[in-house]
DNA sequence: TTAGCATATTAGATTTATCTAATATGCTAA
DNA sequence: TTAGCATATTAGATAAATCTAATATGCTAA
């Protein structure tokens, strides 16, 4: 199998790598939405809540298409989802860890 | 199910957000490795992989232990190569779908 | 048309990540 | 001990990401 460099996998992680990226795939796992359904859920104005929404898009995580004025914004793939969870159970881990550690 | 910080999950992303990182855990799939094994197998110098070695630690990707002189790192958890893999699966997506694009 | 809403784009300031080069630490063997 | 190897740490320079504020675009309805 061939291999895949490592700069486009590590811009994948890039792009995965902000907590209001993290908070508009969570908002998407959902089902779809428009912006103006995205923008009250998070913490980002609304001209960064776009940029983030075209960094995400650029690599692939997202897809859009307009519905008149309104633009829609979707999970482009599964994978991201499973990506997040596994991120958690690191996360998980981690605490378990520290907390075992205090115990002792 | 409690959610967690979109903060915390980010900083894994994060951790994992450049080439040498992941190369650096590409190689600690197939076992265990000294620094000084890591190193001839990176385009980075001796100082900056220690600093790349610290993030992967930090963020409970890796972990070390001494042995004599040496310092050996291993994966702390197999989350990461599932996250790895995920993100290639994203990328093979992009790049068929631009190959169909291609052919239209 | 034109006004207004929805979203995107841009430029510049600010923050954060990265790299380099120098130095420090800690172990081992002579 | 001391010299040398293996690794880590630090400071500062450079590069990249992020945010803000302003403006642009494109659609819709009056």
């Amino acid at each position: 199998m061939a291999t895949m460099g490592n700069q486009l996998i590590s811009n994948v992680f890039k792009a995965l790598a902000h907590p209001t990226r993290i908070q508009i795939v969570k908002l998407l796992r959902n089902g779809e939405l428009c912006v103006c359904d995205i923008l009250p859920n998070l913490d980002s104005e609304q001209s960064n809540t776009s940029q983030h929404l075209a960094v995400l898009k650029n690599q692939g995580i997202v897809e859009s298409r307009k519905d008149g004025s309104k633009v829609i914004y979707s999970l482009k793939n599964e994978e991201v989802c499973a990506m997040i969870d596994l991120a958690e159970a690191i996360i998980l881990r981690q605490i378990e860890e520290t907390k075992a550690s205090l115990l002792k």
